[in-house]
DNA sequence: AAAAAAAGAACTAAACTAGAACAAAAATCA
DNA sequence: TGATTTTTGTTCTAGTTTAGTTCTTTTTTT
């Protein structure tokens, strides 16, 4: 029935008569339809017009009202506003960040969840997931870096070779590779200048493995 | 269907018609409006006449009756949906992602736009971005792994120190570090695997400073 | 290559502002 | 009640700004 374009048009006209009260100029239109000139908003009003969805007074200015609204969408209306709503829905998600990792002190006790992280929806993929502050260079051979943010995904299971946050005696957090060498439990850091720890299983908690990590330059 | 003033002197008339029962002086809508002479309310009255606003006694003093108001929508529908626009605003944004680094072709060259990359709205500062994926290991030093995606802030000015995207050649682009010598050019990798290149500036290009990183694991 | 959409510019008309002069209505008062 | 004053509405003119219309050119799309 209508071309997007007049569907749009029509449905800013409705908008703003509805809260304004007061009709959009023709520049005010052609702004908010993306246009760099009014001329094609003539076009659309008469066509609009035409099709009795808008009545006006010609020569008159902000001189239209709204007749009738359209009932159906145009498809690529419905498509756009289908975007938007995964968007919406997919766009970031505010994560807890927990403080500081590598510090010697469990993380609920650091939690503070005033400060928040955002994140793109994509980087989550189902479970509960917390934000660290990276502090010290022990993990500087994996890539990750003094000061970068990583995110965790709870869980209290690892895998061989995953990098972790184990708690140690309950006491001390740290972000590790972890190996599982029978009994006993590996905390592998990624620098040369730090020693692997060898841990009875008992003595180490996993509160959570990495999932990404984001750094931000100056 | 109104034009602002119209709408103003519309609802002042409304107004003062509920609050004090008798209609506003021709004198009293010039103050109300701001105005410095009152011929000019005659004129928005006639319009709100003609527009079948208002109702009037010609020569009569106060004598102007509110016929119909447009309908508004209510101000706090208005609010919630603004809240929305601004919760999708401040969502993510997607940026282009131009392919991967350090494989010796100009990024231009690469460019498809269809892949896209979602990143917090908040990593975003003002200018243009796009993304990039890392290959290979030279800037193993600074953190900066293989596969990892690094956004990129489009510029051609940098500083000292900045990690930069350079084309060498207008056929070679790379990460690296920038260090200015004079006429010539540093490309500082941060991997003792790889040898700095010194080159002429005119053989150098910036086509954007890193401004922050993502990585995901598995 | 043709058709449609958009941009641009030029033009015209309407909207707004201001000031003043005047006429009609309302209020006041003898 | 009738005359007088005050208030209020009407009508000009004139200039400025804003807005609508129309046309040609350019760009995009098909």
């Amino acid at each position: 029935m209508l071309t997007p374009k007049q569907y749009n048009l029509l449905m800013f006209i409705n908008k703003t008569l509805k809260e304004t009260g007061c009709c959009p100029s023709f520049d005010e239109m052609k702004d908010a339809l993306g246009l760099k000139s009014k001329s094609g908003i003539h076009a659309l009003i008469d066509a609009l017009v035409e099709r009795n969805f808008l009545k006006k007074l010609p020569h008159k200015a902000r001189a239209l009202e709204v007749v009738r609204l359209p009932k159906l969408k145009p498809s690529s209306i419905i498509a756009e506003e289908k975007l938007k709503e995964e968007a919406l829905a997919s766009s970031t998600v505010e994560l807890p960040l927990y403080g500081k990792i590598a510090a010697g002190t469990p993380i609920e006790a650091i939690a503070n969840e005033s400060e928040k992280v955002s994140v793109p929806l994509n980087m989550i993929h189902g479970g509960e997931y917390y934000a660290l502050t990276i502090e010290g260079d022990s993990m500087i051979g994996a890539g990750i870096m003094n000061g970068d943010t990583v995110i965790i995904k709870k869980t209290n299971v690892a895998h061989n070779g995953d990098i972790v946050v184990a708690l140690v005696d309950d006491c001390e957090a740290t972000l590790k590779q972890i190996k599982k060498d029978g009994p006993e439990v590996l905390l592998i850091p990624k620098n040369e200048a730090y020693e692997t720890r060898r841990l009875p299983a008992s003595r180490v908690k996993i509160q959570g493995i990495l999932s990404s990590l984001i750094r931000t330059y100056h």
